[in-house]
Order: structure tokens, then sequence, then C-alpha cells
RNA sequence: GCCUAGGUGGUGGAACUGGUAGACACGCAGGACUUAAAAUCCUGUUCGCCUUAAAGCGAGUGCGGGUUCGAUUCCCGCCCUAGGUACCA
């Protein structure tokens, strides 16, 4: 039979798939090997021609790791949440899920027909519930973990607070937040939980903070920097504008050293290394104080030239700077608040555009020149970012061109401050030479100087060394449907995270994928999605409850109020029930020994009856616990932490419980109590005294009591816990979150206890060759190495990073052909077209034209002709007989009917030539335009390889005769070769040896079995399923091709015993001389000049030189 | 501007550490088979000159220089293309 391969590949899939040929052993004795794809995300578009390239790539990989022996991993998934699948389901309200598996399903279908040996019995989907599990757990382990600077790596929590309870702030180095405290161990113990929780978030590697953020109205969500391209969405390209908002933020900039210097272990192409190098943004100077002429004041800035420091003659601020309004004096004012006001409303792209020109304002104030005493003016101008460094420069205009500008503009004096700087005209921003001008470093060089600065700086205490970066960290959430929800809930305006038995925390159900009308992400939508702790919420960290001996530790002015009342007695009793009120009653306690600083000071003033009212503090009234609850007025008094905004949904409904008992609420920040108590004392005083008495007596009568029954089996307990309910976050996880780490998920992709397992860990360790696009270098791949290095940290990773070996394979683009319709004179088309060459000679117009209409650019015109029924009564003007069509590289898009489906090529000449062409089309890494011109060549091949095996009657005839001498050696050329390329990826030219080798088997009439047996084996990871099927014919046991050994290099087949030497004569090539290669070079250099045909060439001269290099050249110097 | 990669026939591309530039394939041209087409096979194909032909001569890897017996490969300067990035102090 003819090489039939749409029944060959369909028959070994199916093969595959019911033997699971593929399926990664857990325990093996060989050598792991782990390749892994960057995995999709199943687009509604399916596949185009350009998807597959890496994954053939990697697939060819991976199945020629089999053959050398190797317990190979080779998995694939979906990274399946996105924003696509939101969109869509925005527009019709087909739940993301339903089409994400649709999609999916034709994504597996696509991949399926291609043949690869992927071991599906370990796909993951990041928006499965059993893997985002363990996504939501992972962030539960950075919300409890900090940046220990001095160990260089995260923490637990627990070790923190317990530094804190031990030795308060004192000693610790950590990756944190600008506006810590600083306080004693005691002044911790005595903070409240409240108070502690805040000060913690402050440290964890997952944070909250109010961030300013890119936020698209028209997606209604927030975007990282790498989704936004000049100021439009990179999806829709929708505006997007900065805005404030409470974010999710991780900690990455703790990695940022350990990123950088990471970098240099990996085999990662360059120009992603440095895409990293560059979004890390490391700069090695020196931070230094300027002080104020006329006040305590000091201006901080970062300067890589601290050398320079002589030079600076004026210092710049951003506008937004904070201490513009202080340094302005009143003089000067108007110059300010006026070029404020300008800056302000320039967006970023303006003042991009504005780059080249110079405006500032002066503030009127002066600054101290730390190493000389120079009184030194303070400007602002926008050419400095408020974002980077300290958002204040010293202006060194000899070194600096920004600053040489500036300084021309608003004659600023400039000094030259090195001995061969040259600034007539420019900035010299030289490093050689010796320093002038400059005291102390005067003829010292550039590396001796920035020394002896730093090292005065830090003598006087006006600076020291320092490093900064350019990365931030990244935020972590999206006010989306379609993502993992933040397995956190609020308490207080505090977030906690959920038990860990309550993972998965999963996506709850909602009318409309829409953020709702007050702008809340479209959770807000679910309805009763609220948390129920299995036990009121108290910080993890905090110690048991030692009953007094805490609280008398604990110090300070709370001796009176602590003696707690009988709790099933009292007014307490009155205003909860029992059952909650067991449950709160820690937890008041809790708090009330550790209130924070505002509470603390509050309840100073309003404690006992000092205003009048009897006041409670951390009093239980129904699921609440009012921070002060007056019972005879029935008042409760709120403060509010800085994270309470975020609640206001929670807060309401608490006002509203609280209404509903009879009770008034009233608010105050933490703010407000902090900046004039006793305003807030007053206002209080006056409010309580407004109000009329309650009759308490009545009030367990109004009170709704339920009946509690105590029950050790539940029951009731459950439904009386119903109410201790607290908000989720809302928004969910960002795209990167699952791909962040699910390479270990493919390790151990079925465990339901563990992320994945220690043995399976200890065993795949990492990725040894991932493949993907470069689109990703600093988002995922940034991030993945994060998380990986976070996990190992922890002690549950072995390797420092997740990917030893990266290989970008390059972007497919579409090429697109063009027929040229006709105008007539006014302008308007006419239905006929001119072929390309003619165009010049008419007025035309381009349209884009379905490339599978074209074949090598000759439109078929019947098929165009059908195309649209526009066309059917086309008239072309052809050059030569052909309609020849235009030609661009564009991107690859339906608009522009470029696209080519895999689908359709493998119908036309199978999975094997797609794979193989894919391949030959030129080196992985190379971006290039598609072009199915040329497939013919390689379907050829594999037909003509084919036949090797066959008689002319299609026959399958193979011969078991001794190969001969010249068999052996195509084979054996074979074998090294395509090991060679495989071991440094250049597919392509492997591909192109096949071809030679079957040409040479095919010129000796080749059919010998033990050549044709070995070259099954080694060309079985490019065309599988055409060799899987001659493997059998060959006599061989079904499936066992894929584990077979790699045949034998061995170098005695090649060897020759003379070789054709290239005669040059000074360096021209003139002549082929066939000389033994045991001579050595005086021999050959006598036997050449010995011939007829080289004194030929000689003509009489003699030679000066001869050189020899054997088996190479010959080249001879006249 | 800066960083990184790259520039080779009509096209995709090959040439491993300096050693016969253009492998392999497409396309194109000519031919064989066929009533014809498809398929298949054969020959030629870097450019220019010269020749009936065989052969020969010259140029040639973005441009200009250099090192070397010999450079697509190494060095210097410049031009162009792609990707990244930016008032980053």
């Amino acid at each position: 039979m003819d090489y039939q391969f749409k029944d060959i590949e369909q028959k070994w899939q199916k093969f595959w798939a019911e033997n699971q040929t593929f399926k990664a052993e857990d325990k093996s004795t060989k050598p792991k090997y782990y390749v892994m794809d960057m995995f999709p995300y199943p687009s509604g578009a399916g596949l185009h021609v350009g998807h597959p390239l890496g994954y053939i790539a990697s697939d060819i990989f991976a199945r020629y790791k089999r053959l050398k022996g190797f317990n190979v991993l080779h998995p694939m998934g979906y990274d399946s949440f996105g924003l696509p699948a939101e969109q869509y389901a925005i527009q019709t309200g087909q739940h993301p899920a339903i089409t994400t598996e649709a999609n999916i399903a034709t994504y597996r279908r696509q991949l399926d027909q291609i043949g690869f040996s992927f071991d599906w019995s370990r796909e993951v989907r990041t928006s499965s519930p059993d893997f985002y599990k363990w996504t939501q757990w992972i962030f539960m382990q950075l919300f409890n973990s900090w940046y220990n600077k001095d160990a260089d790596k995260a923490e637990s929590i627990e070790k923190l607070v317990s530094h804190f309870e031990q030795n308060g702030s004192a000693g610790i180095n950590a990756v944190c937040d600008d506006d810590i405290l600083s306080f004693t161990a005691d002044e911790w113990k005595g903070m409240s939980n409240q108070a502690q929780q805040e000060e913690l978030l402050k440290y964890r590697l997952t944070y909250l903070r109010e961030s300013t953020v890119n936020w698209c109205p028209a997606l209604g969500t927030v975007l990282a920097n790498d989704e936004v391209k000049d100021g439009f969405s990179e999806r829709g390209g929708y505006p997007v504008e900065q805005k404030k908002m409470m974010q999710w933020s991780m900690r990455i900039t703790a990695y940022a050293d350990r990123l950088l210097k990471g970098l240099d272990t990996i085999d990662w192409p360059e120009p992603l290394k440095e895409m990293q190098r560059n979004w890390i943004g490391k700069s090695v100077g020196a931070s230094v104080r300027f002080k104020l002429e006329n006040s305590s004041d000091f201006i901080e800035v970062f300067t890589t030239r601290a050398d320079t420091i002589f030079g600076a003659t004026f210092l710049v601020l951003a506008p937004e700077h904070e201490l513009v309004p202080l340094l302005t004096t009143d003089a000067q004012k108007a110059d300010i608040d006026a070029y404020v006001a300008q800056a302000k409303k320039k967006s970023e792209l303006e003042r991009m555009a504005e780059a080249k020109t110079v405006s500032g304002a002066f503030t009127g104030s002066y600054a101290i020149n730390p190493v000389n005493g120079e009184k030194i003016p303070v400007w602002i101008a926008d050419y400095v970012l408020a974002g980077y460094g300290t958002g204040a420069v010293m202006a060194v205009p000899s070194g600096d061109q920004r600053d040489y500008l500036f300084a021309k503009r608003f004659e600023l004096p400039i000094i030259q401050i090195i001995d061969i700087q040259k600034i007539e005209t420019e900035a010299d921003p030289t490093k050689e030479g010796k320093y002038i001008n400059s005291d102390f470093i005067n003829g010292l060089n550039y590396k001796e100087a920035t020394a002896a600065v730093i090292a005065k700086l830090e003598e006087i205490g006006a600076g020291k060394a320092k490093i900064n970066f350019r990365m931030r960290d990244a935020i972590f959430g999206r006010q989306r449907y379609w993502g993992e929800p933040v397995p956190v809930y609020f308490k207080d305006g505090l977030p906690y995270l959920i038990d860990e038995k309550d993972l998965p925390l999963v996506l709850p159900e909602v009318d409309k994928y829409l953020p709702t009308e007050d702008g809340e992400p479209p959770l807000a939508r679910a309805k009763g999605w609220n948390y129920k702790p299995h036990t009121p919420p108290v910080a993890p960290s905090k110690s048991p409850p030692a009953g007094e001996t805490l609280a008398a530790e604990a110090g300070s002015n709370f001796s009176e109020d602590e003696k707690l009342p009988d709790y099933l007695t009292g007014a307490y009793r009155e205003t909860a029930d029992a059952y909650i009120y067991e449950q709160l009653r820690d937890f008041s306690r809790e708090n009330r020994k550790n209130p924070t600083h505002a509470e603390n000071i509050l309840w100073q003033l309003l404690r006992g009856s000092q205003i009048g009212h009897k006041i409670r503090r951390q009093h239980a009234i129904d699921a609440y616990i009012g921070d002060f609850v007056s019972l005879q007025k029935g008042l409760v008094i709120e403060l509010d932490g800085h994270h309470h905004k975020l609640n206001k949904e929670a807060d309401d409904i608490r006002t509203g419980v609280l209404n509903h008992f009879g009770f008034t609420v009233i608010r105050f920040s933490n703010d407000e109590v902090l900046e004039n108590p006793q305003k807030v004392a007053s206002v209080i005083k006056q409010k309580l005294d407004e109000m009329p008495e309650r009759d308490l007596s009545k009030l367990s009568d109004t009170f709704p009591k339920r009946a509690v029954q105590v029950s050790p089996t539940g029951g009731d307990l459950e439904g009386a816990s119903d109410d201790v309910e607290y908000s989720y976050e809302l928004s969910t996880m960002p795209g990167w979150a699952g791909s962040s780490w699910y390479w270990f998920r493919y390790m151990d992709a079925h465990n339901d206890k563990e992320f994945a397992s220690r043995e399976a860990i200890g065993y795949w360790k990492d990725v040894d060759l991932y493949i993907g696009g470069s689109e990703h270098a600093t988002g995922h791949l940034l991030y993945s190495r994060f998380w990986n290095k976070f996990l190992k940290d922890l002690g549950l990773v072995i390797e420092e990073e997740p990917f030893k070996k990266l290989i970008n394979q390059g972007m497919i683009q579409g090429r697109s052909n063009f027929v040229y319709r006709l105008m007539d004179d006014e302008g308007r088309p006419i239905n006929t077209f001119v072929s390309h060459g003619l165009i010049k000679q008419y007025k035309t117009s381009p349209l884009h034209v379905d490339v599978n209409i074209v074949d090598n650019e000759v439109l078929n015109v019947n098929k165009f002709k059908q195309w649209r029924p526009e066309y059917a009564d086309a008239e072309f003007i052809l050059e030569n007989g052909k309609y020849i069509c235009g030609v661009e590289v564009e991107k690859m898009s339906k608009s522009k009917y470029n696209v080519v489906n895999p689908d359709d090529l493998i119908d036309r000449v199978g999975a094997d030539t797609l794979r193989m062409y894919e391949m030959f089309l030129g080196p992985l890494e190379q971006s290039k335009p598609w072009n199915t011109n040329g497939i013919e060549g390689v379907f050829k091949f594999l037909r003509k390889f084919w036949r090797l095996f066959h008689d002319a009657d299609w026959n399958f005839k193979v011969s078991d005769a001794e190969p001969t001498k010249a068999e052996l050696k195509s084979l054996h050329k074979i074998i090294r070769k395509v090991e060679e390329d495989i071991e440094r990826f250049s597919f392509n030219t492997s591909v192109s040896s096949f071809m030679i080798a079957v040409n040479e088997l095919t010129d000796l009439k080749s059919n010998n079995r033990a050549i044709l047996s070995d070259m099954v084996i080694i060309l079985s990871p490019y065309a599988p399923h055409i060799c899987e099927e001659l493997w059998v014919l060959l006599g061989n046991k079904p499936g066992s091709l894929s584990h077979t050994p790699y045949p034998q290099f061995n170098p005695d087949y090649l060897v020759e015993d003379e070789f054709a030497y290239p005669v040059s004569i000074n360096g021209k090539t003139k002549l082929n001389l066939n000389i033994s290669l045991s001579l050595e070079g005086a021999d050959v250099e006598a036997f050449v000049l010995g011939s007829a045909d080289v004194q030929k060439y000689l003509e009489g001269k003699t030679p000066k030189k001869v050189i020899v290099v054997k088996g190479r050249i010959v080249n001879i110097v006249v």
C-alpha cells in the first residue's frame, strides 16, 4: 500500500491513548527528565498553525529523551481562567465555565491529531477547584509569611510575632511597608488584636495596600503594568486611567536581589534575561540627605553618582513631592501652584511627548550641600518622577544632560568636577579622569572618589550607600469574576484567612458577570456568599488566653474593669444569646486586653462614668462586638481602622442588625481620635445627653431570644453559628496566579492532601526544559520564579529556580495575500482585478484574499469566484496567463484571511508532515511568517521514506543481508547528526539531514532491515505515526518503539581512507585532489606540489609557503 | 537614546571551535512518462562575462576598513531590520 497517512495516524493516536504509552512513571530507576510547554489559554478561536510550533519541538525532545533512556514527564494543561471567557460571558450570559469547557474540548481534539506524547493523566486546569484549592493554599502561605533580610529568606509570621513578644520591633530587618511602628515587647503585648493584625499586615508577603492602579473603566478591572500599552489596555485597546484602590499586593520586591542573581544560574535566552534585569532595575548608589536652610527638615535624594556631589548646584523635586508645599515661599507660591497644577493635568503620554522641553519652577527655598555647606536652590520639575527613588534628585549639570539643560534654561551654575570633562555644549558623564573643584576627593579617580564620598556621608550622618530597585510590588487582584477567589474574609475591616479546612473556596454563582451598580466586583452579586468561621476569628499567632495573668502582664490601665462578669447573668446576658455570647466572650476579652492605640486613648476619656454615662468596652450584641457601648441609652460607638473602608457592605449589615436591636451606631475614625480625643469624647457625651434613657428591665423581653439547646452534636448550634458571617474578599486573583506554580501540580496532579507530595517533588525537582513564547518575559516567568523561591524558603520544594533551560519559540506571523481591484476614474471600484505585476499601470485598491485559495502567490481564479457571491462574475487582467497576488507579513488573524488552520493541513498531508514541516521552516527561536509553500517537499520525503520499505508494487519488502559500508555510513552520519541537532535544538537542520539520508539510501537502493530499523527509531520523534507503523511492519511489538534504545553511534563507519582536499592558491579554491588520509602534512604538500594540475595553476612560480590542514584544506601562497 | 538579537540566491534557510559559501527544500526553466491532466522521475538553477560545447575568467554573505596563508565566522567604524525599554537620577 502507498503511504496512507490518515489511517496510520488515526490508528496510532488511538493506540497511544488506549495504552497510555506516554504515562510518566512516578518511581523509576531511570534518570528523570521534565519537558514542559507553556500551557495555553483555551481561546474560542482554537489553534492556528503557529501555536503547535513549540509543542512540536518539546514533543520531539521528549520522545528523543525517552529513546535515550530517561523517565520523561511531558504534561499538558490549560490556563483556563481569564478575560476572554468572561467578556464572552458578559455579552452572552453564558457561564465562563461552559465556554471554557467547550474550548478545551476543541483544543484537545486539535492537539490529539498532531500526535503529541503528552501524559494526559496529569492534565491540569487552573479553573478547576482541585487545582485552585492549592493556588489559594499558596496564597495563604504567603499571607502567613514575612521576609527576613538577615536570613535572606521568607519566614513564618509566627516567628515574627514571637520576636515582637520577646524583643518588640527592635532587631527586625524585614522587607515591609514604610510606615511600620517601632515598639517594645510590652507595647506589643499591650496592643489590641486589631492593632497587632494591622501591624502584621505591613510585613506579610501578600498584603493589602492602597495603591495607584491602572484602572480600565471599560473592562471594569485593574490591569497589570504589562497589560497596559501607552495608556490603553493591551486587550481591547480601552483607555486606562490611574486610580487609587485598596488592592492585594505580593511583596515580590523582597526577592528582587535573588531574582536578579538567579538569572546567572539558568540557561535562558539572553534577551529574556536582559528584560528581567531591566524590569528589576537594580541601581547601586547612595541616598543623601540635604538639610534645609531654615528648618530641621531635610530632602533625601538617591544618586548613582555620589562622586559628583561637589558638582551639585541645585536640587529638583517631583511636583508631587510631599515637601513642596512646605518649601514654597510666599513669593514663589503663585509660580509653584501654577506649575503643579499644570503638571497634574498632563497625562503620562504628554509628559513623554514633551520630554525635550525643559520646564520647572523655583520654590524659593534653599538646602545645604552636606559635603561643603554650600547653599543651593530647590526647584521642582516634572522630569523628576515621584515614583522612582525618593522623588528628588541632586542636580549635577556637568554630568547629567537633563540637569545641564535645566541649568542652562534657568541660568543655574554648572561646575566642572573632572579634569577631562568637556562641558561647553552638553553634559559629560565621564568616569575617567581625576576630580577637581571637589575638596577632599580632588585628584582621586572614580572608584576612590565614590568610596570616599560615601564614607564621609556616613561619618557625618548625611547619607549612606543604597541600592534602589525599579521593580514594584505586584498587584494581586482583579475586579473580575472568572478567577480564583481570594481565601480571605473581613472582620472589623481587617483581612483574615479562612480555615484551611474550608479550601477550596469555590467560585460562587452570580446572576451577571458585571460589576454591581456601585462599582463592586461581580462577586458582590453572589447571594449569601459569606464566611462562617469554625471559631471566631482570632489571629492564629495569638498566645492562648491565660486569664488574669496575661491581663496583669499587659500592665496598663485596665485593672478595674477586667474582672469579667459571670456571662450568664447581668446585662451581658441581656444582649446576646448564650451560644453566641459563649463564642464571642473570649474574643471580646481578647480585644479588651489588646486595644488599638486609638481605642486605648478614647477609653481613658470614657471609662467609668467620666462623661456622666456608663460605658462598656468590647460589648457583645448579637453576633457583633461593639467597641464602646452604652446600654442605658442604646448607643454603640465604633472606631474604624484604615482598612475599614474596604468593607462598607459588612458595616452596613452590622449597623442594620444593631439598629434592629434598638441601638444607634456612631462611628469615628482612628485618625479623628488620635488627632483630637477630647473632641471625640465631647461629641459622644453630647450625643448621650440628647438620647432618652432606655428601660433596661424590659430589654430582655424585647430582645429576641433564641431557644438554645446546648447539645454536643450540634444541631441548633450550627444554625446559631450561621449568624456569625463575614464578607469574603470580593476581588479574584489575577491571571498569573495559577500559572505561577502549575509545574509542581503536574508532578502529582491528583493529590488532595498537598499541592504535590514531597516524594514527587523530590523526584522531579524542577523543569529541565521549558518551551514557550517570550511575551511572558516579565510576567509569568518572573512571578513563577518568585513563587518557586518562596516555596523553597518554606522548605516545600528543592530547587531555587523552576526552569533550568528555557527556549522561546519564535512567533509565527501571518502572510497575507492581496488582490487589486480596479477603480474607475471617479475612484469607484469595478469588478475587475489586476495581477500584482501590473498594478502600477492602473488605479487599484488592494483587498485581502483568503490565503487558502492562493498557491505560490498564484490566485485560483475559479475558487476566487466562488469565494464571495459578488466576485462570481469578476474579470481579471492577467500576466503570463496567471493572476499573481501581492504579499505582506501581518499578524495572523481572521479579518486578514491569512489564518492557516492545522486541521486543514493534517487533512491534506497528515500530522507527521505538519510536524516535520513546522520544524523545517527555520530555527525554532526565530520569528517567521507562515508559508505553506514547501510543505510538499516534506510530504514527498515521507513518501520516499515509506517507499524504502516497499517494492514497486507497494508490498512491504526488506532484505536481511549484511549492511554495506555505504549504508552504514549514511546511517551513522544521521545518528550522530540528529543527536547533535536535538541537543542544541536545531530541529530544522536535522530534518534536512533526514532528507539527505533518505536520498542516499534511495540512491543505494537500500532496503536493509538493520539499517531501516535504526532509521525508524531515529526518525520517530519527528514523525511518530509513520515510524510506529513501519516498526510493526518490521516485526516489532506494537507500541514498543517509544521506549526502545536510541541507536549507538559508531565513528568507525565514518572513517575515510581518502579525502578530496580542496587546493587553493592565495585563498582561492582551484581544484580538488584525492589524497590518502594516512599521509601527514609534509607528504601531502609534496603530493600536491607534484601534481601536474597544480603546477599548471602555479604557472612556473615558486610557492612562498604551503599550508596543510590535515583532512581539511591545502593552501598555496605565491 | 539605551539594551538584546539579527542582516547570506527569486524564497525559507545551511555552513559545528576561522578552512571548498549557498547544504536541504520551495519556486522557476527544460526534459521523460501520459490522449491529456494529476502524480512520479531526470537535468539545470548565486550573479556577471566568455564559449558551439567542454572548460574558463571575474564578483559575491548589509557598507567601509583591519587581523590572517585563508574571514559569513574575529576586531574597529557605520547603515539597516526586529524585539525590549526609558526623563530611572
